[in-house]
DNA sequence: CTCGAATGTGGACATCGTACACAAGGGGTG
DNA sequence: CACCCCTTGTGTACGATGTCCACATTCGAG
C-alpha cells in the first residue's frame, strides 16, 4: 500500500515510503472539511497510519505542515482557474478572447471559493506570501500560481488595447482585492448561503465593476 | 477593584462584579496582539483573576466568548470609520461632502486594518453575520455598524446625484468587496509590510476604482 | 432571617503540540 | 557480501487547552 490513499490498514513496511505527501494529502482532506484550523497534526498522522511524532521528520512543526497544505490548496485554486479558461468557447476575435480569459480568472477563483470553502480558506490563511508563493508548489497544472494567472490575463488586456498601458501597473491588486473580497463575503460574510446562481451574478457584477474601474 | 481593568491582584470579593465584560476586555487585548486564535479562554480568565470555569457562567463556550470579542472589535472598526468622517474638513458643497464621507468610510476601514490587524482579523473572523450583526454590540459611538455606515454613505451619493439610483442596490457589496479585499492583501497578503504612505495610496486607488466602477 | 438562584472554585479528563531517547532498516563503503 | 551509519518511525512524557461535574460562596427576594 503506502501508495494507495486509504488510511485504514496499518502499513506492512516499517518505512512508510511517502509520508510527507501522505500527510499533505490527509491535511488537504481535513482542510476541505474544516478549514485551516482543522488540519491537526495528530489527525493527519493517524490517517497516514503513523505515530504523531513521525511528522516531525518531514515538517518542523504543525505550522510547516499547514503551510504545505496551504500551498497545495493554492495549486487547486490555480487548477480551477485554468479549467475555467480552458472551458471557454473559441473567441470571435483576439480582443474578445483576452477579455473572456480575464473574466474567467475571476470566475474560476470565485467558483473555487464556493465549491471548496475549506480549501479556499486554507489556501489564503496568512500565506507566507502569495505572490512568489513558491511558484512550484502553489502552481496549477499550467505551472502558474493564481496571481500569475491574473497577471497574464491583465497583460492580455493591455496587448489588445482593452486596458491603457499606464493603468496596468498595480492592476492585479485592484482586481484581486475586489474578487477576493467578494469571495470572503460569499463564504463567511453576509452573502453566505446565497443561491449559486445569485452568487454567480454577484461575481459578474464585481467583475463588471473591475473592468469599468480598473 | 473589579472595576479597575488591571488583572494582577486577586479579587478581594468572592464575586467579580463584572466578569463578562472583564473577559471581553481581556479577549480584546489578546486579539489585538495575536488575532482570533489568540483569544484563549484560560488566558482571559487568568487575566480577570478568576478560575477557567468561571467563564462558563457567562459564555456557552470559547466560541461564544470569541464571538463577543469579535462584536466588540467590530464596534472599534465602526468607531475608526466615524472618526475618519468626523475629521473631514467642512465641504464646499453638499455633493463634495457626500463624496468625501463615502471615501472616508473606506479610508477609515483601511486605516483600522493596518493599525490594528489583530482586532481587524478578529472582527471579521467568520462573524455569524456582519450585516445585522447585532446592531447594538457591533456598533460604534454613532450607533451604526460598519456596514450601516457604508450604506448611509452610498445613500448620500445617490441623494447628490453622484450615483445613479439604479446602481444603488447591492452597491455596498461591490464597495465592501474591494476595500475588504485590499485590507486582507495589506495585512497578510503580498502587500503586507507596505510603507503606510504607499498603503494609503493603494487604498485611494481602490476607492478610485470603486467610484469609477460602481 | 432564610433559602434558592446566581456565580465562582476544585478536580478531572481527553486532545493537542512537541521534546527526548530509542529502534528499525536501507544504502553506501569497505 | 558484510558492516556501519544516517534517515525515518516508535514510545513515553509534559504542559497547555477546552470542557464536564460536583461543590462552595454569596446576593437578594420573600
Amino acid at each position: 500500500m503506502a501508495s494507495t490513499g486509504n488510511g485504514k490498514s496499518k502499513r506492512d513496511t516499517y518505512r512508510h515510503g511517502d509520508l510527507r505527501n501522505a500527510l499533505i494529502e490527509a491535511g488537504l482532506e481535513l482542510a476541505r472539511q474544516g478549514g485551516p484550523e482543522a488540519v491537526v497534526l495528530r489527525a493527519a498522522t493517524r490517517q497516514a497510519g503513523v505515530v504523531p511524532n513521525a511528522a516531525y521528520r518531514h515538517f518542523a512543526d504543525r505550522g510547516a505542515l499547514l503551510h504545505a497544505v496551504s500551498q497545495a490548496a493554492m495549486a487547486h485554486v490555480a487548477h480551477t482557474m485554468e479549467a475555467e479558461q480552458a472551458a471557454l468557447p473559441p473567441a470571435e476575435d483576439p480582443a474578445a478572447g483576452a477579455r473572456a480569459r480575464f473574466r474567467a480568472v475571476g470566475t474560476g477563483y470565485l467558483r473555487f471559493a464556493q465549491e471548496e470553502p475549506g480549501l479556499f480558506r486554507t489556501a489564503f490563511h496568512v500565506p507566507g506570501d502569495m505572490t512568489h508563493a513558491a511558484a512550484d508548489t502553489a502552481a496549477g497544472p499550467g505551472g502558474k500560481t493564481p496571481f500569475e494567472l491574473l497577471g497574464t490575463a491583465l497583460d492580455g488586456l493591455v496587448e489588445n488595447g482593452l486596458l491603457p498601458e499606464d493603468r496596468r501597473p498595480g492592476a492585479e491588486f485592484l482586481a484581486w482585492s475586489a474578487v477576493h473580497g467578494l469571495a470572503v463575503l460569499l463564504i463567511d460574510g453576509p452573502l453566505r448561503g446565497l443561491h449559486p446562481t445569485q452568487a454567480h451574478d454577484a461575481g459578474q457584477h464585481v467583475i463588471d465593476m473591475i473592468e469599468r474601474g480598473i
